[in-house]
DNA sequence: GGCCAGGGGATTA
DNA sequence: TAATCCCATGGC
């Protein structure tokens, strides 16, 4: 796994891939961009900064420092396996909103990340905004995650693990800022933990409804909350997350009542199938970009008042 | 099924 | 500065 040497991985001819747009549409929240355009995270015991060599984007060479030297870790992680052209054409069939959504982040992949991770950091992740729910996630993982050190003197910190959340009390949680979410973080640690996270672990292997009963048992996890879990660790690409900004897409530019999910989840299983939770992406990262992309439009759909 | 509190930072008025 | 919003859920 981990050494605490950095070395460089270099692939080539990645295409569909923009490291810009993969790390901030809101599907991690441990990536930060550099001032040299590059992006560093913490995936796992590692870390790692990835660029491309040439600045470029489609087919150029991608590259990756790390202390995971895994070439093949990195090509799963980063989902580089899989036809995200295909995927795009698929889903732009007949649909021009979803063309131009597309259009406005063309390199999103969806990251393999980290069961346990994704658990937490999405229950974290409710009712708040992603500017805090970063601030929160660094914190816990100072206070609560194993330190590393690098041959080069620079440290990190890997997110706690489940054996030490489940450890601690609500009140330990408070140093996080995470306000009502520290009580669910703490019931669904122990919930997690029951097993030892055996449950958790096979993940994959289970059905996307067995999976959801599961975590719609744990504390703090509704429909939402689930959904981005099994999309952004458990590869189960169908599911549609409908927040309040996916909502407001459906509604604005689908037509779909406000208050229909039900309404917008079969719209989402009919024209987006296997890959409903790729298309939200896609249209989560559209609607958050709009006011700078299109102001008029966005002026005009008032994406702050009730339709 | 609808309503509302939960904490607190970010954003807007 | 005040008001409102925010990648929702749980409980009534």
């Amino acid at each position: 796994m981990a050494s605490n040497e950095l070395k460089k991985i270099v692939i080539e001819g990645v295409q569909d891939f923009d490291p810009d747009d993969t790390f901030d549409c809101g599907q991690c929240f441990r990536w930060n961009k550099q001032e040299d355009g590059s992006w560093s995270g913490v995936v796992g015991e590692s870390i790692a900064n990835i660029k491309f060599e040439d600045g470029g984007f489609a087919g150029s060479k991608l590259t990756i420092l790390s202390n995971n030297h895994s070439e093949s870790a990195w090509m799963d992680y980063l989902d580089l396996h899989r036809d995200y052209g295909g995927i795009k054409e698929d889903l732009t069939d007949n649909d021009p909103v979803m063309s131009d959504a597309i259009s406005a982040s063309p390199g999103i992949r969806i990251l393999h990340q980290d069961k346990w991770e994704m658990l937490v950091s999405f229950i974290i992740s409710q009712n708040s905004n992603i500017p805090r729910i970063r601030k929160c996630i660094e914190i816990m993982c100072e206070e609560f995650g194993e330190e590393h050190e690098l041959a080069n003197g620079q440290y990190y910190y890997s997110f706690p693990t489940l054996e030490t959340l489940a450890e601690l009390r609500e009140d330990d949680l408070r140093v996080c800022r995470l306000g009502y979410r520290a009580k669910y973080i703490a019931e669904a640690a122990r919930q997690v933990n029951y097993d030892q996270g055996a449950f958790l672990s096979t993940a994959e292997s289970v059905s996307t409804e067995e999976l959801e009963n599961y975590l719609l048992n744990l504390s703090g996890i509704g429909p939402k909350v689930a959904n981005c879990i099994m999309l952004f660790a458990m590869r189960k690409y169908e599911v549609f997350p409908v927040d309040v900004w996916i909502r407001r897409v459906m509604n604005r530019l689908y037509g779909i009542r406000e208050n229909d999910l039900k309404g917008m989840l079969e719209y989402a299983k009919e024209h987006f199938g296997r890959y409903g939770g790729i298309a939200q992406q896609y249209l989560f990262n559209y609607m958050r970009k709009l006011p700078e992309l299109k102001p008029a439009l966005y002026k005009s759909l008032k994406m702050n008042k009730e339709f």
